[in-house]
DNA sequence: GCCAACGTTGGC
DNA sequence: GCCAACGTTGGC
């Protein structure tokens, strides 16, 4: 059964990894994710051709800064198997993986960024999670209104 | 660097 | 199953 295509929004730290980096690499894992909510997201929601917003985190300018788009389907986090790995999990096991990921490739990088201040005066974007002071999760939906509404910010 | 908010862990 | 302690996120 086909759907129509579905947005979300990530973050990133980019002194981790930047819409940059994404936009060199063209493609990556998006590895690390360690909190379930966001991992149901990825694994349970998204789907290949999603649209996805990349927010830069904890830095000077938090905020969108690009596009990607989901680029295959959930498949488990290697990270969480490497005991070098700060992701590693020594609670999960290759039978039962606890942590899945997808990968995104890069679409586009917009012009200047959507800051989270500009996106907080929006009362059209009142009920994103994203906006809601405390708000700690890494991956969340965005509905197709409020995709619509922030492009027109840009 | 600070600290509020929140998720997770573990003792009971 | 409760909840205090702890660790992390992320804006500022």
């Amino acid at each position: 059964m086909t759907r129509s295509p579905q947005y979300w929004l990530m973050k990133s730290e980019p002194d981790a990894f930047s819409i940059d980096d994404l936009k060199r690499k063209g493609q990556e894992p998006w590895d690390g994710v360690r909190n379930y909510q966001a991992r149901n997201f990825m694994r349970d929601g998204m789907r290949v051709g999603d649209k996805v917003f990349f927010y830069h985190s904890n830095c000077a300018e938090p905020g969108i800064v690009g596009i990607a788009e989901v680029a295959t389907d959930a498949y488990p986090d290697p990270s969480q198997f490497d005991p070098k790995s700060n992701y590693f999990d020594a609670a999960s096991s290759r039978d039962n993986p606890r942590w899945m990921l997808v990968e995104v490739k890069f679409v586009k990088k917009l012009k200047h960024t959507i800051t989270l201040k500009a996106l907080q005066a929006e009362p059209a974007l009142a009920d994103m999670p994203l906006v809601r002071k405390g708000n700690r999760l890494s991956v969340m939906p965005v509905g197709a209104a409020e995709w619509r509404h922030i492009l027109t910010m840009e």
